[in-house]
DNA sequence: CTTACGTATTGAAACGTCTCAAGCCTGCTA
DNA sequence: TAGCAGGCTTGAGACGTTTCAATACGTAAG
């Protein structure tokens, strides 16, 4: 593979004045750069990252974990934080970490090794010991959390203003007449569950509804488990809730199932709000009634405050923290 | 950021002794060892990839480059391969092409100069000049054409059987009746569009059916686009097709809407087939019966191969070609 | 004509690691 | 006791760049 040298050597300059070329940092005589800039098309010369790399501590690299790309939230996450490294000449690295907090911690070293400049993270589900992120931290290595925010650490953070929206879904669902609202959340080892959580709450409190704790089902992120649940709440009508409201994307599937095996329909039997799109398309019934978040925007805004870290540009003190509103689509399931 | 010089000095040795215990290639005695790993733990010092890539010319990294992996077929490869480069000890950089000709060129470059060990590809749906392959592999870095396969190139590939897939599709509509089938293709620019194209003559010739061109309907991938196709094909009820048959699910999204455009309800009114999954679950109305490709799996074979590649391992003289095959999920929209 | 200055070009050091060859030491054999 | 084998350890060079300092060259001013 032709380096620098060759690429030198052919067009019978230095190996100084092809690195100005290349980089254009520095003036090169008309002559001399035609020169060099043939030698590099003869010799499909391509320059090499890693050395660049090395001697300049810059990889123009950024490394983003999320728990699972296969689930549509995530890949819209990246593809906004692509958007914007692309747009400042940086590449990025994505991994999975599976929801596992050992794989996370793999990941993390990995990429530290890597030297990636900055890091995007979406903790795993397993809580995340502090640790795991102030060590990249204390590296120098800048972060920023997405969707899912750690607890007691400081750090740059990008999300959906969880409260809001739940608060949003949850009255949606009450104005339609719906009293008997029962939420269905994720682990609560994540904040932003706990938050989502307590914006049904306020929403019910706003309404003058007293909160009924057995209205309050934990869920995993499995959904036969999920579904499970939902049987053992829902199958018998005595007492039973007159609506579901639906903290994650993943649950909801669940909770459908559940509504199946009890013979359910929705919104026939039962209402239903869930945070995130079930379906690409409106074309698929049960149209369900979604608390969409603009993940290609938090992917997006993530990206570009973890570049403002990186080039220095960002000179805030403390942590940033984005809010950003999530947006109710009505459909058909929260119609009475 | 702590180097390997520091934690020699820390140790009390010299760097070669302390590469020694990071790379685990030569031996090196028990006490040197552990003051060794204690600096390491002390100094929290994590081996530089950039700098050992540059020596050893050898980063671990493979690319992939997908149309946008926004779409659901594409994480499930991307995670394939991911899972394959992890158990070999590579990382994976992913990219988007937006099927544009253009930014693959770019990128193709970009993981050169990133020295990437190998190269997966999904080709841009835009006609990818065969330069652009042959350019990398011509520069002796493996690449593996998935799911789409350029054409007048040699170069290994994974996919579906893609013949056999769509005349398994088309041969279930006619058994169960339809006779007016109609094809709605991708661009026939590529070449698993037109296989797939010729899987549908065959289903239609094994059945005694004469081949309608009036019934093949040449698509893009835009839904609109698609969804107006339809509409001019199908509203008007006379002559029409029985039942649909599209090769890909992205278009398949916009044929339904061309179905609802004109009051048509599959499979009371049309039957329908697609490749690839549309929905995440099959509690979804319409239940569209599916040729669904082994997504995660093309991925890791893919994976596979290259790193043999790489590796040496395979040392097969031409391109390697794997056709896995698909396996048809019976749902309503097939059935009269 | 000399000096000084500015621009274009070059040479060499350095980035952090691996690895080869050489050196050192220990213990065994003759 | 001397020599030697074998295993640890070390020192230094090299990977492909960038970049700083130095050189060379030409031009304008004195």
């Amino acid at each position: 593979m032709p380096s620098i040298k060759k690429v030198a050597e052919i067009a019978g300059v230095s190996v100084g004045t092809v690195s100005h070329v290349i980089t254009g940092s520095v003036n090169v005589s008309e002559p001399l750069r035609l020169k060099v800039q043939a030698a590099i098309r003869e010799l499909n010369y391509h320059p090499n990252h890693v050395a660049r790399s090395l001697k300049t501590s810059r990889t123009r690299t950024l490394g983003i974990i999320v728990p699972d790309m296969t689930i549509s939230f995530f890949p819209q996450i990246i593809r906004g934080a692509e958007t914007a490294a692309r747009k400042r000449g940086y590449s990025i690295i994505a991994a999975n970490s599976d929801d596992d907090g050992e794989r996370q911690k793999e990941l993390l070293s990995l990429m530290r090794s890597q030297c990636v400049e900055g890091i995007l993270l979406v903790i795993a589900a397993a809580p995340t010991p502090q640790s795991q992120i102030t060590r990249i931290m204390d590296a120098d290595i800048p972060m920023v959390c997405l969707d899912r925010i750690p607890d007691r650490v400081s750090v740059d953070s990008v999300s959906v203003e969880d409260v809001d929206a739940a608060q949003m879904g949850v009255s949606h669902l009450i104005e339609r007449g719906f009293r008997r609202i029962a939420i269905v959340t994720g682990p609560m080892s994540l904040r932003n569950e706990r938050r989502r959580a307590q914006g049904y709450r306020q929403a019910l409190e706003a309404a003058g509804i007293a909160v009924d704790e057995s209205l309050i089902w934990h869920g995993t992120l499995h959904l036969d488990e999920v579904a499970a649940l939902c049987r053992e709440r829902l199958c018998n009508p005595k007492g039973r809730a007159d609506a579901v409201f639906c903290t994650n994307g993943h649950n909801a599937l669940g909770v459908l199932r559940g509504f199946r095996d009890c013979g359910l329909e929705t919104p026939r039997d039962i209402g239903f709000v869930t945070f995130d799109e079930l379906t690409v398309d409106d074309l698929f019934t049960p149209s369900i009634t979604t608390i969409v978040q603009p993940a290609y925007e938090i992917g997006c805004r993530a990206g570009e405050i973890l570049l403002d870290r990186i080039e220095g540009v960002a000179t805030q003190e403390g942590s940033i923290t984005v809010r950003l509103p999530a947006t109710l689509k009505v459909r058909a399931s929260s119609q009475r």
